[in-house]
DNA sequence: CCCGTTGGCTAATAGGCGTAGCTTTCTGGC
DNA sequence: GCCAGAAAGCTACGCCTATTAGCCAACGGG
């Protein structure tokens, strides 16, 4: 009969956690039984402070989307061009690798209609604007931003997402692969500025 | 009481199709109570054709993967170079954008140690072999060549799951934003060649 | 024609989400 | 200090999954 002294930040924390211990999948696996469970509270009692799991799930994404962009942020801080983009693309992976659950809540997209996933759209968007931000430094003009911004979303979503999934086998070379990725990312940003003046494009040139 | 007249297969096909009615989460969503209504019977019945829902899905994965490898092979008979790499990347969006459950199927890594997976893991390596092939006709050195296999895939496979959750607005750009990733996969690999002979790395200039 | 295999069925268990309604605890106003 | 009422637990329930057990009818080979 004593209280549990829940709230609902509390209880999107915990859910955290499980989003946490659950690794890949810990999102998916998410659950109420278990959330209920780590606050030593029985299942019901978790409607008095979450909607519902659905809710529960949604303020999951939005802390581990603020999060992402909050890395790519930190990340990017006093740099520019090639420098910037290589540092947000990394920390971007850093994230995911760290915190992979918390990645694949990241994944859900928010329903464009649905005035409950309205936070969800806003902090999506301010995720793509680091990209834009950083790509604004290549001065590529306005058709080719936003062809620039989903390339590189593309190339390090996909990576990542296939090196959490297990999709590439010999774990050591992942590493090398994803500076050649960000080479040829760089590179082909670089390319579509219009008179190609890559002051601050530079290669790693780490492969040979 | 008469007979159904089911069978493996066909219960497999009912699941196929039933994750093609549920759009992206078509697989997500796959449940035998779903399949036993399509196929006019009762739940527990099916177990007398299928072992457990896993097993369902992952046969229903083993076809997805199946067909992206088909696709994939039959869009690249007769080409070669960038013209292959081209039409395979098109031919694996084209799958996904027809296919959208069938696709998110194929994202399920199999278990490298599971005796169930085999077939799986199988499927999947044969379906990366594509792009090797396809590579294969650039020149790369060994070690690049696995990179560039890994930046191809992560750059297609990452712009499909980002389209196909929404994750693009404009939905008239995307094409074009397709075909500019593309430049850059084609050119990025080009550059990794040791002497960069490219006798048959064009660029499609489509956008200026 | 009959018997065994096979493919259905119903019943039942276990576990998930979510609702209803009760009870207890805390808190704020007097 | 007390006492209402709000807040936070609880149990019981309904409905949906998957899955197992055991029954019975239909089919096919001797």
């Amino acid at each position: 009969m004593p209280r549990a002294g829940l709230s609902p930040d509390a209880v999107v924390r915990l859910a955290v956690e499980v989003v946490d211990a659950g690794g890949t999948s810990g999102f998916a696996d998410l659950t109420l039984a278990k959330v209920a469970a780590k606050a030593g509270v029985a299942a019901p009692s978790l409607y008095k402070h979450v909607g519902s799991l659905g809710d529960l799930r949604r303020e999951v994404t939005l802390i581990a989307v603020g999060e992402l962009t909050a890395a790519g942020t930190s990340a990017t801080v006093g740099r520019a061009g090639a420098d910037a983009l290589r540092a947000l693309a990394t920390a971007w992976r850093g994230y995911a690798l760290d915190h992979p659950g918390r990645y694949a809540a990241t994944q859900i997209g928010p329903d464009p209609d649905a005035p409950a996933d309205a936070a969800l759209r806003d902090a999506a968007a301010e995720s793509v604007q680091v990209v834009v931000a950083v790509l604004r430094g290549f001065g590529l003009p306005d058709a080719r931003l936003i062809d620039a911004v989903r390339a590189v979303r593309a190339g390090v979503h996909g990576f990542v997402t296939l090196e959490l999934g297990g999709g590439f086998r010999m774990r050591e070379d992942v590493d090398q692969s994803f500076t050649v990725l960000l080479d040829m990312i760089v590179a082909g940003v670089a390319a579509l500025a219009p008179s190609d003046t890559p002051q601050s494009v530079t290669t790693t040139g780490s492969h040979t």
